[in-house]
DNA sequence: ATTTCATGCAAGTACATACTTGCATGGAAA
DNA sequence: TTTCCATGCAAGTATGTACTTGCATGAAAT
């Protein structure tokens, strides 16, 4: 049985996903969560804390995701980024939605999108790069290339794949496109 | 001498940008265009409408830079390429806070987003294609790939790079992220 | 000189939305 | 059993926002 506070912060996910922030109202996170409007602010003090708390709730999730899933293979350059890719693409695409709303709501909400984008995936972001420059030590990679930029350059393609897929999925599926990304990168990287 | 129409378009341009699409007020809007509100809703008829204008204008506004701009160079790939990234990148820079909102609102706003990203691009794109396609018949570019899922590849990471950039730009300027994009992209068709 | 027309201004309407208050209820803990 | 405590419900407040109406004004066209 869930806890009401999670109910409602997952209807508010559902919600501020569907409607845009200043779209979504209480009224209608209270009626997606299946309770009274004045429990959600008993709940929560107003609405820009239920965000707050929405927004921590989700980088914690995704934070979680990144971590647990062990990505790097040593000596397997090609496994390595595609395992990287496919777990950055799922969990955007998981999200979708979600992701592309609150990156719309970047200027509005630098400090909490800071901690959604950027802070919950820190640590594979830096593990990733950190392999990258092994191997290019290693000589797998070019040495002219800057690899934090290119990584950077992986996961926007992914991500951008993930933004506009409502203008692209008639032309292809997700899936295809990031095979083409992976593809592209690590013949991009090559020495 | 600009039409009052074209003032409030300007204002509402700005404000959607800022303040997104329910976000922004038509008085805040009638505000930055030095109009009386009232004008506003003599000129358009509601907030609705004034959204619609002003898409059709920013359509027309891309179409014609991309239109105007030649960017392939016969038998330079990479220069065609490097000229593609920049003209591509320039419309989404100089429109950064506009586009940004606006990708947050493609669910809401389909067929609007479908004309402002997809139809005003839609020459310049299908230009590149083809001319990415026969510079594959020419063997600059690997037969394995698909350019088409490809050059979305590229404009992603152009268009990522500019979404995420009031998250990235503490570590490098959007100018860098072009040229290894371009870089990459461009190892990455080599046979 | 007269008319036309775009605009400003003051005021107002209708509605939606964030948030509050007070009371009733039912189930779990004491 | 009694006491809590979380919730529902009805109602209400305050504010913001889209949009309207009526009138005044000044500049340009006739």
């Amino acid at each position: 049985m869930k806890s009401t506070d999670d109910r409602i912060i997952e209807a508010a996910i559902r919600v501020f996903g569907r409607d845009g922030v200043s779209g979504a109202t209480t009224r209608e996170i209270a009626r997606s969560a299946r309770v009274n409007e004045v429990t959600l602010f008993r709940h929560f003090k107003n609405k820009d804390e239920l965000l707050r708390q929405v927004i921590i709730q989700c980088s914690k999730r995704y934070e979680h995701v990144f971590n647990e899933a062990p990505f790097a293979t040593p000596d397997d350059l090609r496994h390595t980024v595609q395992n990287f890719a496919s777990i950055y693409a799922g969990v955007i695409l998981e999200n979708e939605d979600f992701v592309r709303t609150f990156f719309g709501e970047l200027n509005r909400h630098l400090k909490l999108c800071q901690r959604l984008f950027v802070d919950s995936a820190k640590p594979a972001r830096l593990k990733f790069i950190a392999y990258l420059q092994a191997a290019q030590k290693g000589r797998l990679i070019r040495r002219d290339l800057d690899v934090v930029t290119a990584a950077d350059a992986l996961t926007g393609m992914l991500l951008a794949g993930v933004i506009r897929r409502p203008l692209t999925k008639a032309l292809y599926p997700y899936e295809t496109f990031v095979e083409t990304c992976v593809d592209l990168f690590l013949k991009g990287i090559e020495p």
